[in-house]
RNA sequence: CGGGGAGUAGCGCAGUCUGGUAGCGCGCCUGCUUUGGGAGCAGGAUGUCGCAGGUUCGAAUCCUGUCUCCCCGACCA
């Protein structure tokens, strides 16, 4: 069987991955230093998501607004812990104007920032300043907003989607009377994270709460969703933070209370960005490219009309012209059916094959026999080949096609999503109970997946060891599952009576 | 940010050691022949050799600096 790219998944997973984004025009190298040009084929899909996941932050009464790019440096030295977590990664501006010097443009230093501004890495501080204003009495509360941004991060090693010095993402932020009401929001918000990724991006993950050492700068609490890509490894997919009063305290988020007493607010942040699509990339691709669950494909069905420059063309492209506006006027998951026409001047195999990369679920080509017959070809996108090998090719008359379209559109959703989540299911390693099987587990195979451990939640210097030796091990602790069942044994790492079971694996 | 590799046509690469008119394959354009599974033949177009300095009569090639990408570490959504 030929396969579309030339690197598959076993050969070298990196460079299958690089391939992919680069045959299905999701995204390319743009010359700045780790930020990638997003094509429309990979915008697409972001725009999806944003929709989805959009609707679903609004369904659960979040509002959308927008913070500046530029924060002051000194919102950041408010809150020491914080700070520390991003000082290593901050792009800073620090000039306004530039000047032209032997050729060249370079800033003017007359024209000096007076106090520099930090690109934002994440918007805590600057909507904490706006919370500060917005809340005085425990009327004003809760706040419960989101807004969709980019962020910069100035990481040491970039991957295209996995790690870029921008991303995409929508942050959320809210402020609560109560710890209770605030972490009734994380684990909300989380719910949401694994709900939308389960059910939209077809991505089964795994919800829980990150170890101490994993949890986000300031925070009291970090949970997180994690998905297992196809070579084992793990991938957080989204996190939720309980904040406590660690950025009401810095930014002096007040409210007076029924009592008349003044309390600090209780904090929430969360995030979801363009790596959900490095994710699902890593986790539906397969060695004909990507495979892009219909919910979030831009097209889920893409008709190719198979044109020969004879007198049939026009008939094709009629026939092609009425299927696509049929299938326009369907609903699928409770939204119109995408279908494209595909009327590119180009050969009708070269359109196969790239609709095939990108990975559109349904590609529908038309040619004259069909019309005379009054059929379509259909191919799937989950299901390419046949047991012989060859490009799997259905002819059907065209009236069974449109009226199992949608049913044929949730069976590639609910197919991509069950393979995957058998794959995740059967990849964690819940017998493992001492650390020479742990290491054995990730010794024995390139792929192991996960081990989900029993330990007794060391802290401080003691965690400190347990992640040091962990590390030795290129190994992490992922997160606490929710749904993990209670411990009832020894820590692998310390011996003592076990309190809760933590995922280990590798990680992107 | 440390170690390694690489940047030459849209893509993949040769040429660099040993300085002397910019090459190959694929793709692209045109024409003809094909036409239900990524067509064949013929002709053709496309380069500030990553960028900036330097050495030289002459630099893709030698020297210095710098940017970007890939792999391995340290850092992280």
């Amino acid at each position: 069987m030929k396969h579309a790219l030339s690197v598959t998944r076993e050969q070298d997973f990196s460079a299958w991955y690089q391939a992919v984004i680069s045959e299905a025009d999701l995204a390319e190298e743009s010359g700045v230093r780790g930020c990638m040009v997003i094509r429309p084929w990979g915008y697409g899909i972001w725009e999806r998501i944003q929709a989805l996941l959009d609707a679903r932050i609004k369904a659960t009464g979040h509002e959308n607004c927008y913070f500046p790019l530029f924060i002051p440096l000194s919102y950041f030295e408010k809150e020491a812990e914080h700070v520390d977590g991003f000082a290593k990664e901050m792009a800073v501006v620090t000039h306004h104007r530039l000047i032209q010097q032997g050729g060249k443009l370079v800033p003017d230093p007359t024209a000096k920032l007076e106090e520099p501004l930090v690109v934002r890495p994440t918007s805590e501080t600057v909507i904490g300043a706006a919370f500060s204003r917005w809340v005085q009495s425990w009327r004003d509360l809760p706040v419960l907003i989101n807004q969709w941004a980019n962020v910069v991060r100035w990481e040491m090693r970039t991957r295209m989607f996995l790690r870029t010095s921008e991303f995409l993402w929508q942050e959320g932020h809210t402020a609560h009377a109560t710890v209770d009401e605030a972490m009734d929001e994380t684990m909300k918000m989380l719910e949401v994270y694994r709900s939308f990724a389960e059910e939209c991006v077809a991505l089964p993950v795994v919800a829980g709460e990150k170890p101490e050492n994993e949890r986000f700068p300031g925070a009291v609490a970090t949970y997180s969703i994690e998905a297992m890509m196809q070579d084992g490894k793990a991938l957080q997919a989204g996190t939720s933070h309980f904040l406590g009063t660690t950025f009401s305290a810095a930014q002096n988020i007040k409210f007076q209370n029924a009592e008349g007493v003044q309390e600090l607010a209780q904090t929430t942040s969360w995030g979801m960005s363009t790596r959900m699509i490095g994710g699902l990339i890593m986790v539906h691709g397969d060695d004909d490219g990507l495979r892009v669950p219909p919910r979030v494909a831009p097209y889920q069905i893409v008709v190719v009309p198979m044109l020969r420059d004879t007198d049939e063309d026009d008939a094709v492209l009629a026939y092609c012209g009425e299927l696509v506006a049929s299938l326009n006027e369907l609903d699928v998951f409770r939204e119109p059916v995408r279908a494209l026409l595909d009327r590119r001047p180009a050969k009708a195999a070269n359109k196969r094959w790239g609709w095939v990369k990108k990975g559109a679920p349904i590609v529908i080509e038309v040619g004259g026999r069909d019309v005379a017959g009054g059929n379509v070809s259909v191919i799937r996108r989950d299901r390419l080949y046949r047991a012989d090998g060859k490009l799997d090719s259905a002819i059907v008359a065209k009236g069974d096609f449109l009226d199992g379209a949608t049913t044929l559109l949730t069976e590639i959703q609910q197919g991509l999503f069950a393979d995957a989540k058998g794959r995740l299911d059967g990849a964690i390693d819940r017998s493992i109970g001492s650390l020479d099987a742990l290491k054995a587990y990730f010794d024995a195979s390139a792929k192991p997946g996960w081990a989900e451990i029993q330990w007794a939640k060391p802290t401080g210097a003691a965690l400190d060891k347990v992640v040091a030796w962990l590390k030795g091990e290129k190994l992490t602790l992922r997160n606490v599952p929710l749904d993990a069942a209670s411990a009832n044994g020894t820590c692998i790492f310390t011996g003592d009576p076990a309190v809760e079971r933590v995922l280990v694996g590798r990680s992107y």
